[in-house]
DNA sequence: ATTTACATTAAAACTATTCTAAACTGTTGA
DNA sequence: TCAACAGTTTAGAATAGTTTTAATGTAAAT
């Protein structure tokens, strides 16, 4: 079973149709072994580049939304001036370092489990993330 | 000394000229005793409702990141499509509200410190925070 | 094969934010 | 005190990211 069979299973799964542009989509966003990040703008850049197909920008962020809201991709903000989505769904932390704009995977294993002693009242907490930032040593402070 | 003389003194100790503009939202933002989280909308509908004063969009914005890139205010990430910024400017956490999409304050000293195993060769720790994720007991998953 | 509901598309619309250029104002120092 | 300068405010234009629209296309059910 090659992958575009697997994908078509998985949007089918899903109750999306495995449209060529989705699938193309899942290629660019699954086929890597690593997880990794990418703005819509990332995204949209690599299959025009690597794959040799135009998806209109509309289909892009349609896609990336039902993506998202079926698990299948994590939105993260780092700052507020575009949206960054993460490949690795599952909960983890970031570091982030000042001096590139990089975002970098913290594995749950790297950092102790975080023990909250406060909590709001009738609330269950769904996920606990760590954000990192780093910096140069030698260098000014921001 | 009464607090337009306070911000007075302040915002010429920063370098900034005391406007009548600038006086107006430091009453805004650093006379109520608790701190708080603001988007720049809400900031200039606090302007215009409580205050009869109407001060220009980008002058808000203006004195907003003035007042961020000296230290008074410190913007915070929650999602892409607009900037908080938050009056407590310490190093401290975060409880997100998935129910209301309220932000609400977690002190240092209701976290135990982080420990984390894994480091960026050639970088420091500049910060640490805690984005904690909470939802109602009795509701289905986001 | 036909139908239907869902998808894609280009273009227009929208929203948060930044830029522009002219008018204005706090400050300095003569 | 007042002129002059540099910093500030302003309305409106510009921009960038994202969403909507409405027409066209396509997967899948009948």
């Amino acid at each position: 079973m090659n992958n575009i069979n697997i994908y078509t299973e998985k949007l089918r799964e899903s109750g999306l149709r495995p449209t060529r542009q989705r699938l193309k989509i899942c290629e660019v966003l699954f086929l890597p072994e690593k997880t990794f990040h990418f703005t819509i703008n990332d995204l949209t850049k690599i299959i025009e580049n690597k794959l040799s197909e135009k998806i209109s920008l509309a289909t892009v962020y349609n896609t990336i939304h039902a993506f998202k809201k079926k698990g299948y991709l994590k939105e993260i903000s780092i700052n507020s001036d575009k949206s960054y989505f993460d490949t690795n769904v599952t909960e983890h932390h970031h570091f982030f370092d000042e001096d590139t704009n990089e975002l970098i995977d913290c594995s749950n294993e790297d950092i102790d489990s975080v023990n909250i002693k406060k909590n709001i009242t009738g609330k269950k907490i769904k996920s606990v993330e760590v954000f990192i930032k780093v910096a140069s040593d030698n260098q000014n402070q921001k």
